[in-house]
RNA sequence: GGCUUCAUAGCUCAGUUGGUAGAGCAGAGGACUGAAAAUCCUCGUGUCAGUGGUUCGAUUCCACUUGAAGCCA
């Protein structure tokens, strides 16, 4: 039996995701799945670039936009709820269509990559942040390596996130990250992905990176930060989003308002650069010009549907 | 007009007691399996302002030229 088709839409942040996808999805009676780590965040617009409901045009979209900025969230989480929200698209007999930045998130849709239901053990991380102030990292990266001395030599030893998986998934399973990773890839891949990313000359990219910012700033961001921080009272990752760390810093006194400024949009653009790094990587992923007419780009992908 | 100081990587600057040079930032490439807008790795040849002189050898010393900053008129 043939496998549902499911349409997927990369590219690195100002590329034009947004605008390509609804009008793809308006012409083919699509709906959107996000896939995109801080635009899931409730109260977070203008920082993640979250379309308006005037911009969706009327088309759903899914995964956005439905967790507190206070909740921890995962690749795990996402992917099950974005699995289940194409799910719910193709019963309806439309066409999903998966929009973001995000390539962890991608990743998983596209390898089907499966994360058993373990929840996270937050006094253990603790213990090991605590591990690595007092003793170092190398000594949790030691105990790493006598653990998983695979995955080990894959990483830095100043990966202290990664150093902290290894024992993490250990600690909560039994298993080593290697072997998790294997387990993890067992299954088929449920859906025919037809993979599009948008590319643009570097220079013009950056340059569009820059006047979001500015149009950021000019649309409130300042002010969004400011009402979140007032709504909510912690922030176990939705702070780490791109613009709000360094607005809290200006809030602080940290930072200049132009300091600031600058230095949102000098994250953003390396931040833009990495994400093409993981694009690049994806070989079946058909490059679209992000100068080219959108209609255009609809007409391009449309025929690689048939 | 006179005097002084400076001129080295895209930027800010080190440095070479004369043997053609190196940091930070910017930038580029890469990794990525439960924090991922996170976390991490790698990458520095440039007329050492120009022209001439001294020297086996000058980016380094000397002279002049150009430009910049400051002081004095």
């Amino acid at each position: 039996m043939e496998k549902p088709k499911v349409i997927m839409i990369c590219g690195p942040t100002a590329s034009g995701k947004t605008t390509l996808s609804i009008a793809l999805a308006k012409k083919i009676e699509g709906e959107i799945v996000s896939a995109d780590s801080m635009q899931i965040y409730q109260d977070m617009n203008i920082g993640t670039a979250k379309p308006t409901e005037e911009e969706k045009q009327g088309i759903p979209h899914y995964v956005m936009d439905y967790v507190s900025p206070e909740m921890r969230y995962s690749v795990a989480e996402y992917k099950k709820e974005a699995k289940k929200a194409i799910h719910t698209i193709l019963a309806k007999g439309k066409m999903p269509i998966v929009v973001g930045g995000t390539g962890l998130y991608l990743d998983s849709l596209l390898y089907e990559i499966d994360y058993p239901e373990i929840e996270l053990d937050e006094a253990y991380r603790q213990k090991l942040d605590q591990l690595a102030q007092e003793k170092g990292l190398t000594y949790l990266y030691e105990k790493a390596k006598q653990i998983d001395p695979l995955a080990t030599a894959k990483i830095s030893p100043n990966d202290r996130k990664r150093i902290q998986r290894i024992l993490e998934i250990y600690h909560a399973t039994g298993k080593t990250k290697t072997e998790q990773e294997i387990a993890s890839r067992q299954k088929e891949v449920e859906f025919d992905y037809h993979v599009y990313a948008l590319s643009w000359d570097r220079a013009i990219l950056y340059e569009r990176i820059n006047q979001r910012v500015d149009l950021m700033i000019e649309q409130g961001l300042i002010e969004e930060v400011q009402n979140i921080q007032k709504k909510y009272t912690c922030f176990p990752t939705a702070m780490q989003g791109l613009g709000y760390k360094e607005v809290v810093d200006y809030l602080e006194g940290k930072l200049t308002k132009e300091e600031m400024i600058e230095k949102i949009k000098q994250e953003t653009r390396r931040y833009s650069k990495r994400q093409l790094t993981w694009f690049r990587k994806n070989k079946q992923t058909i490059w679209l010009e992000g100068a080219n007419d959108v209609q255009n780009n609809v007409s391009l992908i449309l025929e690689g549907l048939h």
